[in-house]
DNA sequence: CGTGTAAGGAATTCTGACACG
DNA sequence: CGTGTAAGGAATTCTGACACG
């Protein structure tokens, strides 16, 4: 489950390098709450895989003309309809279950 | 193929917490030849996932007394192995071409 | 709002060398 | 041979702020 894609491990020049974002851009699209390195003793910013593919999909949203407040409930609103859509799929379960009962 | 396990993202400070070892060991296993971590155009190595693998495999090989130049050599041999291997499976897929032919 | 930039400081990394064994 | 360490310098990153729009 805890892939290579979600560990933490890659600093802000080199996410730089990998999106082609500035390292500005990366560091507010934190303070906009979309994402979230995690940090060395002393201070550095560590980012993951996963990170660098939420970040060039935020470019993308970017270039569409999102703003950062629509991006992130925009992300929410995916984790809700996920939520659903499991709960939905419990239900069925749940259902046949009931009939075969 | 390319995949995350590949690709040279990791500063040498990060690979020496993910596999215990000392930036100085990692340094003198690359002097050895042991691995090749890319660099930025700073000068500061990039290493794997890979190669924090590599590193912990070294790294089991040297407690058992091993030395740099011979486990350099099992991994040429391991290399010459797997193309061995490939070399009679190519082999046996000719020969039963060959008898169907 | 989103992003560039100059500023000063701190953390990180680099190399070559000396030491020990 | 393998590894620790002190040394000096360079590359990298950090924060808070000013600017523009």
């Amino acid at each position: 489950m805890s892939s290579y894609k979600d560990k933490k491990v890659i600093t802000i020049g080199i996410v730089s390098e990998l999106t082609g974002l500035s390292e500005r851009k990366i560091r507010y699209y934190e303070e906009r709450k979309l994402l979230f390195p995690e940090r060395t003793n002393g201070g550095t910013r560590k980012y993951s895989f996963a990170d660098v593919e939420k970040l060039i999909d935020i470019a993308n949203k970017m270039e569409d003309g999102m703003q950062t407040f629509e991006i992130r409930k925009m992300e929410q609103k995916k984790l809700t309809d996920k939520q659903l859509r499991e709960r939905m799929l419990r239900g069925q379960i749940n259902a046949a279950f009931n009939v075969r009962k």
